[in-house]
DNA sequence: TCCGTTCTTGAATAATCGTTCCATAATTTC
DNA sequence: GAAATTATGGAACGATTATTCAAGAACGGA
């Protein structure tokens, strides 16, 4: 047996997660994804099938690494609510590049069951996360003790898509900052 | 001179905002607008030029009318922050409907100066009716003296698009109305 | 060095894309 | 009713789509 270089697979799926980002899944041609990637359109098929399941992969995995980055900034910080504060920060730092999980939802909404599963594990995830750091700020009384840790989670994150559709939409650091700061202030 | 009965432009430009709406630029095929406008395609190309031309169309009917539904509701009720209720209770109520202004948004990002000069304006006139409700409700003494009235307006529109990519995602009515709640609380 | 395996590349497929041409049907004015 | 004007729908256009086939290039183990 014998075996040239394979390529690196979750490299291209990092290009192809770019690709997808900038222009959707309909905006995004296979030639497009093929150089973004760097390899061959024979290698993308036998590694990925076809371009749907190439996208549901994507969406995967920047799902699961913005997840992470999420979890990782919520556990900053002396306080709870530091840590809150810096995953919004996180948010704001990066909302130039676009976010490929609201691009799926807004492209695909509830339509796609694939998509939905994918979509909706993270998003519990993150969800139970936030929740639990949440309780850990009112412990420290920090957050407000009146205050659903589920809905303020929920709250937190529909934050997070608003500020990534204004950075989409062009808005300066310094606005999106403000929108961060509004939305810390809900909490107490 | 003679003419037969001529189609109805806005009826048609609704039709095309239902398809854009739910699909997308890229993701609307021509068949799929002449079927939902209700015309054919000669008039379609004959009345509106081209896809692009018709997209831009629809995205400034959509937003004038979102616009101005908007400012509607807040206009309403005895005292400003009842209208900024209002406003916030109409988005949850028709969040069930994907809307174009974020989907162009979040398809084209900044890269397509049409769009962005059509939503930029929307954008702008929403942005200065908020704030001017903003400051009615800080008079009134429902509003926290201290918020910059732009600023919480950029908050505010912020949320309307969490909403909506919450709505989009398959969030519950109940979990939209908590958003709003939370949004109205960071007000206070 | 040769074999075997994998990647890449270009051509080919069939379908669909946006768009235009053209003939026909429908409707209003004369 | 005739003429004029507009909308319609099918056929056709070239371009591009996603996908596959087929052949060549690069590499590892023997």
């Amino acid at each position: 047996m014998a075996r040239p270089r394979e390529f690196d697979t979750d490299a291209a799926l990092d290009g192809a997660i770019n690709v997808f980002s900038g222009h959707g899944y309909e905006g995004s041609s296979a030639q497009m994804l093929v150089d973004a990637m760097g390899i061959g359109r024979q290698s993308l098929y036998a590694a990925f099938g076809d371009k749907w399941q190439l996208y549901c992969a994507a969406v995967r995995r920047y799902g699961m690494g913005e997840c992470a980055a999420h979890i990782d900034a919520l556990r900053s910080g002396p306080r709870a609510i530091d840590g809150i504060g810096a995953m919004l920060r996180r948010v704001v730092k990066t909302a130039d590049r676009p976010c490929l999980g609201v691009g799926s939802i807004y492209e695909f909404g509830v339509s796609e069951p694939d998509l939905q599963e994918i979509n909706g594990l993270l998003a519990k995830s993150l969800r139970v996360a936030i929740a639990a750091r949440i309780r850990d700020a009112q412990r420290e009384g920090d957050v407000a003790a009146g205050l659903d840790p589920e809905a303020t989670s929920e709250f937190l994150i529909a934050n997070i898509a608003g500020i990534r559709v204004a950075g989409r939409g062009g808005a300066a650091r310094a606005a999106l900052a403000r929108l961060s700061d509004m939305a810390m202030r809900a909490l107490r």
